[in-house]
DNA sequence: ATAAACTGGTTAATATTATTAACCAAAATT
DNA sequence: AATTTTGGTTAATAATATTAACCAGTTTAT
């Protein structure tokens, strides 16, 4: 009923960033930091910090001279959101 | 769709806490070390956090020589709960 | 009756996590 | 060629959570 909740996916930030690349399959860094409106530094952390987890692939590449920063949920990053919502809903009653 | 998440709630421990006192009306101390598996003094601590926000009223009574803790969510606990569902629901993608 | 162990907690110290502020390299603008 | 802007990173700080030590009283065993 009351399973433990991944911690890495229990941050609002990064639970935020999941939300948006299973959907998106991939967003590039400043699309991420407009949608969540976090600051530049949080999200390079939090980015960080699922990468390690390995819930999501960054790839750094260039467009037009300037570095550019794409994030791609891995299928382990998918399946860990999958078993967070399932193990969150024994919390919510749903 | 992605509104801020309630912090009080958004922690594993006052979550299903408040996810247990909203079926169940009314808790003891113990019981809800045992259901939670918190140890006493953080129990005792994340109590505290629901009370001061006004989530939980907290009496202190006497059984059997014992001292007796009870929990009891309020109204504003229970909106506060009922907010957080629906907010969490847009990044849970349901 | 008294020491030892247990109940039901609280509080203070520590560890973890998150956020911000300062910084960096390179590119574009004035 | 100095300043500003882009796209970030890293180090310092602030906020949270967890544990460890404690407290007041009770029960059990000696």
């Amino acid at each position: 009923m009351l399973n433990d909740l991944d911690p890495i996916l229990h941050s609002q930030l990064r639970l935020s960033i999941i939300s948006l690349l299973v959907s998106l399959e991939e967003a590039e860094f400043v699309y991420l930091k407009e949608k969540t409106k976090a600051t530049a530094g949080n999200l390079s952390l939090q980015l960080d910090k699922l990468r390690e987890a390995g819930y999501i692939e960054i790839i750094k590449t260039f467009k037009k001279n300037y570095p550019l920063t794409k994030c791609k949920i891995t299928p382990k990053g998918i399946k860990a959101f999958e078993k967070y919502v399932n193990d969150i809903k024994g919390y919510l009653h749903l």
